[in-house]
DNA sequence: TTGAAAGCGCTACCAA
DNA sequence: TTGGTAGCGCTTTCAA
């Protein structure tokens, strides 16, 4: 059922009127309307203190300021400065999930404490430089760029441009910027390690057919396969589309793959296959043990409940502190963190 | 488990490079080393059509910005052209699931293609005048607000500082904005009806306990309220934190509430009370029936299968092009749209 | 205690 | 075909 947006009659106006020409007023318009210097209209507003203002003036400058709705423009003022307190964060192309938007939230809040001004900018296309390009026009005075958008010569386009700090937070380092590893192989480590302590020789592991999942789940893939390394447990890839019938596919034949464990990508997914298995007769964890990854509430919520690997997010003011200290510091060798914690919780699903 | 960032040892630089006092190129310095005037710089980068430039001249310019890494500097044309393509979106103060960062996301790609670049503004704080002041120093050409987080004065004060549209997104219209009203009383009226016509007639509505949500409950309760005025039905408040033991709390006294119904604000909270219910040994639909909103793919899955109140959010593009053409033609009237659609989906939990 | 003026980086008008 | 230059709104010396 496609939907319409659907136009509320209104009254009608009396006699559109033309738009008055207002234009926006501007620290001059204060100034005048105060009877003093533009030089004036700023010491006041801004509280600055090496020059003192007369009581009366401050308050007469108020008044206009107040009367004329002024406010102040941010370009013009950062153009003067020489510098802004943007930060930059560019939105993944793909959907990021509770987790990910929590962090994201929290991190917003403590930079705003610190007096940042925080802009999430959707860029479109292609994922070149042409994309870093975009960013640096806005003279952010700090990126912090998810995932893999950016190469080497990303970030120095970014630092000539005046950035005093890049920040990926991603699988892998990137030449010259500060880096918040995320390696996903360690989540996948544990789920796969879990398994095989469970008793689980051939296991699957889901890889969602849904386009930039990979980034995820190939080094999950990997972890699974290095903690069964030499163990002589066998690894099966098992694509899966985010929707019922692909499941039921999927479980379909499953007696067929003989799977008697499986790392289900994530618990959204592990909750998709565990319905389709046991909509299939596939008992759990007996048949098939299942793990998931997030620790989303949904897990403890299904029966029986899911296992899964709980991911531990830096907190968002640790970042805000690493961004704020490399602003202040931008001579700083590049830091490196590896922030992904990871840890099994075992529930009853293996 | 609390994380705790951990630093990876860096090989230590072989001095640390004192920081070349790397000033960011202007077009100043593209035109100094091209051989030719800032304004033949902003010509052959801007592709101005109304003035002939050599091919040759433009080689060397292209090289010399090219050599320099130069990039525009985005404040200083905006500052120069008197208006910026901006749209300023602020983030809601709450977390606001799936449908709508789905919603977000494709509005922003849509703004994309139409050449507006999207900003998403993490605001701190009182959600007064203040708040609409902080967003007018960006000077964005539309500003669209999500929920209520501006009144009239708001929308004032954006208007005088130059924003051509202004666009809520919310319950309520605002004096002198565009409104995309998303009424969440036909949700809730949905579900009552829905319930009513499946024979209940002592319903009960989750009431979220999350701080922020109340936005969208009291609504919703309203719309089951009105759905089932004169009916001789009854309607009960159910306070429910997003947690198990909260759940478990609920569903201890249900035999004792004596509901045979219950709308449970939206899937997530519906799983969690469902599961909490079944634990308790109610059977559902029989004993009581459930009804969720927003059409989850986690409704499907469970068991039975959770009948909720799908919602239609306008597509991305829509608003849009309301967008761009308010910006395009200021002079209107505010449009005031009704874009919240609603219907049941049916399945077992009913 | 206040004002005049320079200049941040850029584009668009007018001259050459 | 190109260059000179004014000025967008703001802050900050330097003078008065």
């Amino acid at each position: 059922m496609p939907y319409v947006m659907v136009q509320i009659p209104q009254p009608a106006a009396p006699a559109s009127t033309p738009a008055p020409r207002h234009s926006v007023p501007t620290s001059a318009d204060v100034a005048r309307l105060a009877g003093v210097s533009r030089a004036t209209v700023s010491y006041v507003l801004n509280d600055t203190g090496a020059v003192r203002i007369s009581e009366a003036t401050r308050r007469r400058v108020r008044a206009a300021a107040e009367e004329l709705g002024y406010v102040p423009h941010a370009a013009a003022r950062s153009l003067r400065a020489g510098h802004s307190r943007v930060v930059l964060m560019p939105t993944p192309a793909i959907p990021m999930g509770p987790l990910y938007n929590g962090f994201v939230n929290e991190l917003q809040w403590a930079l705003g404490r610190l007096d940042y001004t925080v802009v999430q900018h959707a860029g479109r296309g292609p994922r070149g430089e042409e994309t870093a390009r975009a960013w640096a026009e806005l003279r952010p005075v700090a990126v912090l760029v998810p995932g893999s958008m950016i190469g080497p010569e990303g970030v120095a386009v970014l630092r000539r441009s005046g950035a005093r700090a890049v920040v990926t937070l991603g699988p892998e380092p990137v030449d010259g910027a500060h880096a918040l590893l995320m390696d996903h192989r360690g989540v996948g480590h544990h789920a796969g390690a879990h398994l095989h302590s469970r008793g689980r020789r051939r296991i699957g592991v889901v890889m969602p057919e849904e386009p930039g999942l990979d980034v995820f789940s190939r080094p999950r893939l990997e972890g699974v396969r290095r903690a069964l390394r030499g163990t002589g447990a066998t690894v099966t890839e098992l694509p899966l589309g985010y929707d019922e019938e692909s499941a039921a596919r999927l479980a379909a034949r499953w007696r067929a793959l003989g799977l008697d464990g499986v790392f289900a990508y994530n618990d959204e997914y592990a909750m998709l296959l565990m319905r389709a298995l046991q909509d299939a007769g596939l008992r759990i964890p007996e048949d098939t043990a299942v793990v998931g990854a997030d620790d989303l509430m949904l897990g403890r919520l299904l029966r029986p409940r899911l296992s899964t690997v709980h991911i531990d997010l830096p907190a968002g003011r640790d970042l805000a502190a690493l961004v704020d200290r490399a602003v202040r510091e931008p001579g700083g060798e590049p830091e490196r963190h590896a922030v992904l914690g990871a840890a099994v919780v075992h529930r009853e699903s293996s």
